[in-house]
DNA sequence: ATCATGCTTCGGCTACGGTCGAACTATGAA
DNA sequence: TTCATAGTTCGACCGTAGCCGAAGCATGAT
């Protein structure tokens, strides 16, 4: 309690069952109800409440209030990234017991890390988009001129989301691929504007799923040139 | 414990203040043995043992005997970065509490992240070499031409180095300043090699500190230009 | 007003996990 | 051989933290 070494509080907020439901559930990004937290936690309401309160004033989430309900959503991308990397770990470690539920094979295709594309049409992507020169660096990535002049045609504005903070490239290690995928805001931009251009829609939690021509659209627009 | 989210146990394991402490003595990439563990954990030697027994189940430590000692490291670099974003979640959660000791001032100014060179010299590091035009990318990052031809000058053998499966050039958020320092396996590099020079001695625990001399050579090569 | 819903606080129960003492194995030294 | 050190295994103790029932506040609907 008071020597714990500051890693060690954290992670033990993590680490316990209801509160990673909650946490693994909020990794799309977007913000659920209290309710909603319980259910997915498989906890009463007031039980939620308590593990609520605790990521709230640990800084772990952020909670709006809106009419009578609460939404709770992950305080940052750097909290999204520390998970992903706590599963990067978990998926190595005891793997043996990974859940192969129905919905896995959906996940390890696509899915939302955070608010950018992953799993394997995520890595298909950031390798595309390697082939075609439109970013470059081995594992560190930047934005070549062909790349400026390619995201900008297909509609992305740099310039704002290159004013913010956050980094615009952004190598992301992909747990269920063992391999990197873009994150940062230009991944975040490019998943939405596919989304709005319906490639893409997302499923019930985390998964996503492309449309037939959407898929094919994705691949001549940014796969690997043959 | 069944149902319990991947990402649970790993991040439960790392949770308890004993085992948080193991891992972070364990940050700066050197083995330790069983004794000394458990006294920095401040527990007994049969407790560590069970400790130490779960987290190389658990894969995240890696064992090797040596006469009638058991040497424990950190089993790779990704537990190392996981580690890390834990830090930088944990900084600015409950930071009020950060224990302002004496050798945190060292602390910040320069440490082992790992491997490579952590903290304000850290950072002041990979902005030099980003003005220099050595390495370029915003938040990814890749060596220039020039970078090449520079660090091979310097002794570092690029090729080798870059034969190995882990990724050149990384850029790792640093969790007391908040802004990204040079990681991969150049920046294992450079810190062994700027070790050898003795431009820099490594302290006890994770503390490096830089001979005035060094300092001075160091900001002539590599620091920011005037 | 009255009721219903969403969420929080309080109090007590329970159990899981960390802890140590003591006994055991293995390596090395005298 | 005998002793010493490094480490592990076993068993039992105990505290903390997660859990829920019940009651208490809000906000919104009837």
């Amino acid at each position: 309690m008071k020597d714990g070494p500051v890693i060690a509080q954290v992670a033990s907020l993590i680490g316990d069952p209801a509160r990673a439901n909650m946490l693994e559930a909020l990794m799309d990004g977007r913000a659920l109800t209290a309710a909603e937290l319980a259910a997915i936690a498989g906890v009463t309401a007031q039980t939620a409440s308590s593990h609520l309160a605790r990521l709230e004033t640990a800084r772990l989430l952020t909670a709006r209030k809106q009419g009578r309900h609460r939404y709770f959503a992950l305080s940052g991308t750097d909290v999204a990234e520390a998970l992903e990397a706590l599963m990067g770990l978990a998926q190595r470690t005891g793997a043996t017991r990974v859940r192969t539920g129905p919905r896995d094979p959906a996940l390890r295709m696509a899915r939302i890390c955070y608010d950018h594309l992953a799993g394997e049409r995520g890595i298909e992507l950031l390798e595309g988009l390697k082939s075609r020169g439109l970013v470059a660096g081995d594992a560190g990535l930047g934005l070549t001129p062909q790349g400026r002049e390619t995201f900008t045609r297909f509609g992305i504005d740099l310039e704002a989301i290159g004013a913010t903070r956050r980094p615009l490239c952004r190598a992301c290690l992909d747990w269920s691929e063992r391999r990197s995928h873009l994150a940062g805001a230009l991944g975040a931009a490019l998943l939405t504007a596919m989304i709005d251009r319906g490639w893409v829609k997302r499923e019930a939690g985390r998964v996503l799923t492309f449309t037939r021509p959407g898929l094919a659209s994705f691949r001549e627009t940014f796969g690997t040139e043959t």
